[in-house]
DNA sequence: ACTCAGTCTTGTCAAATGAATAATAAAGAA
DNA sequence: TTCTTTATTATTCATTTGACAAGACTGAGT
């Protein structure tokens, strides 16, 4: 429904062209950051990569953590919107269909977004406030979907039961883990991790594991 | 300004007391690096929390790539000795017992020493040259030695067909995930990921969804 | 008592950092 | 056109960074 930056019912008096800046920027900063952290990446690294100045990113955000926030969002907002038409779509299955389903989305996304894990973890470790702004914009109501998809599979004897912040956890780290160490399994087995080959070889990996 | 320890003639010989302040510091750097990254931590930052100067991380290790190594090295060493025994103790279980064992053991591995998994995943997403070293010096026999428990599982049926790199990551994200995340888990339920009731919890969840 | 190598502290360096400022360019609105 | 808001660059500033240097302390061997 909603169009990207570029119709122009409320121009706000901001051009498409600085739109398209800023869209660049936060696309620097979204690598930037979950590759070396907050406090690893550079602003003016960041401003190089989307090939601006760096004095861009002050006019455009004021501080880093702005910025920081701002690439969070891009990053979010739509995944929580595709999850949220999934589910919608889902809704009539039977609970071992959506949770195949669910699991292999999950798997692709993680692949085809491997900056959210990165930028995930690179927080989730220590107390940042910006671990907080995460967790209570954008997890909250992620988590409460998957536990209310665990319970309908724990009910139904798909899984053993177990407390669901465990499966959680246990299925986030399952789906994502191999597109968060491309390069070490590069070392490994020398495969491309994120070859389409590979990221559907594991999504049957881990659905075929967990629905048994 | 004389001697400030008069009490006890210390037998300490002055190597033995330097080997430990650079224990103190490789593991104060471990913490650190674990956190932000290698170019996110600072040489005076990891020297405070050891509670010593600056120039003293110069003087042990020249570097700071070099202390980096230290700390990787004080952290698998001790690890592969440990799975190493665990192998050996193991060799004549069958194949289902060793895979629960072992399972159990990476999830309280992972929980003792959540550095490990995090100082991985802060090189494992770009071709760093400490990747390289890691993954030289330490994955390589890990990994093998993962395959040949795989292989014997699925030939045992107890786990269905899949490339042995797919269960690789499934199984390091399942097992360290939680404890890589624990200020999100905080945020989520108010659990302590930490605690040993959520440790051994998290092992059973993994080894009873894993064997089935 | 006196080395003297090993250990550690303090101070300093150029480079890089996040942010602020001033100056300039572009684009509408009047 | 002129005026005013928005967009961008270039410059500057205080702070922090990794590395280094120069000196001071310690204690085992002589």
């Amino acid at each position: 429904m909603t169009t990207d930056a570029v119709s122009e019912p409320e121009p706000k008096r901001r051009s498409a062209r600085s739109q398209e800046t800023r869209e660049r920027i936060v696309k620097a900063a979204l690598k930037a950051f979950s590759e070396s952290g907050f406090e690893g990446a550079s602003t003016r690294q960041i401003a190089a990569l989307a090939g601006e100045s760096q004095g861009l990113i002050t006019y455009h955000f004021s501080t880093k953590e702005n910025l920081w926030k701002a690439a969070v969002d891009s990053l979010f907002g739509p995944f929580i919107e595709e999850l949220n038409a999934r589910k919608a779509a889902l809704a009539d299955a039977d609970i071992r269909t959506q949770l195949r389903l669910l699991l292999i989305f999950f798997v692709r996304h993680a692949a085809s977004h491997p900056e959210q894990n990165r930028l995930m973890m690179q927080e989730a470790q220590s107390e940042t406030p910006r671990m907080r702004y995460i967790a209570e914009t954008y997890l909250k109501d992620q988590y409460e979907f998957a536990c209310e998809i665990l319970r309908q599979a724990i009910d139904a004897g798909i899984l053993p039961p177990a407390p669901h912040i465990h499966y959680f956890y246990i299925v986030v780290g399952a789906c994502s883990r191999l597109f968060t160490a491309t390069s070490e399994c590069k070392y490994l087995t020398g495969d491309d991790a994120m070859s389409p080959a590979m990221i559907e070889a594991h999504a049957e990996a881990v659905a075929n594991l967990i629905l048994r």
